[in-house]
DNA sequence: GCGCAATGATATGTCAGACGTTTAATTGTC
DNA sequence: GACAATTAAACGTCTGACATATCATTGCGC
C-alpha cells in the first residue's frame, strides 16, 4: 500500500489508488480510521495538500467520510445503497446524454431489465407495493397533469414494480436505467389518449402482480415497452418532419 | 453555477457540485475547457487548493480530464462506457462485500438480468460472440484448471452472452453484476463433476443462441441459475458444519 | 522566404508553512 | 462529584512559491 514509483506526476491519483485498493481487498475494514493527513503525508513522502487531493477523490466515490475535531479523521465508509443510487444515476444520465444513445436502445434495456424483475415481483409483491402502484396509476389518470408530473409518477410506478422484486441488487441496478431515462421521457408529449392507454397497462400490470400471474405481467410489460417505443418514434418522426 | 453560501465548510464539495450540475444539465458541453484553476479560484472567491480539491472530486468520477501545459486545463470529459464499467464494478463489489448481501440475492439478480438479455442475444448474436462462448466453454472443460481460472472463464462466457444482446446499456448495467460477483464465485470449489455439468449447460446455451431459440436459452440459463445456487448452498452448509 | 531551434508564456502538479474551526479529552474549580 | 474552562488533535482553508509540461512565438541560419 505504501508503494509509490518515482514518477512525480499524478501523485494524488496514485495515493488514491493505493488506499482504494486497500479498502477493496479488505485490508482497511469498514469504520477503520485512516492515519491523519499529516501521517499519510509522511508515509507517502508527499505534502499534505497532495494527500488531501487523494482523499477528496475517495470521498467523491463515497469510499471514505471525514470528521473534524479531536477524534476526527478519514474513516472507511460503509457504502450505502442510497449513495450508490445517486452515483449510478449520475453516471447513467451522462452516459445516455454524451454517447448519443438512441431512445430505442435505452428503452429496450430498461424494459428488458424490468421484465427480468416481473416474475420475482409477482411472487413477492407486498400490499404496500401494490398500493403504491395503484396510487400512481390513479394519479396518472387525473386530467391537467403536466407531462413532467406524469413522467415522475411513471418513474415512481416502475420503481415500485422493481422494488417489489425484493432484491436490493436489482433495485440498485435498475435505479440508473429507470431514472436516467427520465430526461428522455420528458421530451415526449403524452396525449390524453396515450395516457389512457398507459394507465390501462399500468393497471393491468398491477392486477397481474396482485394475482401473482408472472406471465400476464410480462405480457403487459412487453405491450408497454412496444407502445413506449411507438410513441417515441412518433416524436422522432414529427421532429424530422419539422426539419424537412 | 457561481452560487456559494457563506458556509465556510465543505467549500470544495460545494464547488464540485456546482460544476457537476453545470455539466449534467448541459451548460458545459463535452470537450469544453473549464476556466483555469486560478480563474475558478477568483470566480468562487476561494483559494486554488480548494478549487483543486473540487476538480479532483470530479476527476474521480471521470467527469473531467486535465492536461498540463500552455493550452492545458480541465476539460469536460466524454464519459466512455469503459470508464463507467470500472466505476460500476468497484461500486458493486463494495456494495456486495460491505452490505453482507447474501450469495443467493446476488446470484438471483445476476441471472435475472442475464435472462433479460437472452432473447435479444438469440436474435442478434454474431459468429464472433458464439466463437467466444464456445472457446470459453472449451477452456472450462480442460482438466487442471484452477478454480480461479475457471471462474474467470465463466465471467468471460457470460460477458459474451450479454454483449451478444448488442445493447451497450445492458452490457454496462451487467458488467457490475457479473464481475462484482467474481470474488463470491471464487469461494466456491468446483468439483470435476460440477464443472462438467456447468460446461454442458454453457454449451447448451451457446447451441440455443446459435439456433436463435430464445426459449431454450432461457431454460438453460434458469437451470444454470438453479445449479449455481445449489452449489453455493452446498458450500454454505459445509462451512456451517465445520463451525458446529 | 523557409525550416528549425531557442525562448517565453501559460497552466497544472507539488511543496512549505501558517491560521482558523471543530470536537473531544483533560484539567481545574466550586 | 458535577460542571465549566482549558488544551490538544485534526480537518478546512489560505498564501506564496517552485517545478514541470506543453504550446506559441521569436529569432537565427540557410
Amino acid at each position: 500500500m505504501k508503494i509509490d514509483p518515482k514518477n512525480p506526476a499524478d501523485l494524488s491519483a496514485q495515493i488514491a489508488k493505493a488506499i482504494r485498493d486497500a479498502i477493496i481487498c479488505g485490508d482497511l475494514p469498514v469504520d477503520e480510521r485512516l492515519p491523519s493527513e499529516a501521517e499519510l503525508a509522511d508515509q507517502f513522502e508527499v505534502s499534505r495538500p497532495t494527500v488531501r487531493e487523494a482523499l477528496k477523490r475517495l470521498a467523491a466515490q463515497s469510499l471514505i467520510r471525514t470528521q473534524r475535531g479531536a477524534t476526527g479523521g478519514a474513516f472507511v465508509n460503509r457504502l450505502k445503497f442510497e449513495d450508490a443510487y445517486g452515483q449510478q444515476i449520475t453516471t447513467s444520465t451522462l452516459l445516455l446524454s454524451m454517447n448519443a444513445i438512441s431512445f430505442a436502445t435505452a428503452c429496450e434495456a430498461r424494459y428488458a431489465l424490468e421484465r427480468a424483475c416481473a416474475p420475482l415481483s409477482a411472487t413477492r409483491r407486498t400490499a404496500d407495493h401494490l398500493a403504491t402502484m395503484r396510487a400512481e396509476a390513479h394519479r396518472q389518470s387525473q386530467p391537467g397533469l403536466t407531462d413532467e408530473a406524469f413522467c415522475a409518477s411513471d418513474v415512481a410506478f416502475h420503481r415500485a414494480l422493481v422494488d417489489a422484486a425484493g432484491n436490493p441488487v436489482l433495485s440498485y441496478q435498475l435505479a440508473g436505467a429507470v431514472e436516467a431515462m427520465q430526461p428522455l421521457m420528458n421530451m415526449i408529449t403524452f396525449s390524453a389518449r396515450s395516457r389512457e392507454k398507459i394507465v390501462a397497462l399500468h393497471s393491468s400490470i398491477a392486477d397481474a402482480l396482485e394475482a401473482q400471474d408472472a406471465q400476464a405481467a410480462d405480457q403487459h410489460l412487453a405491450a408497454l415497452a412496444a407502445y413506449t417505443q411507438e410513441l417515441a418514434q412518433g416524436v422522432i418522426a414529427e421532429r424530422q418532419a419539422k426539419r424537412g
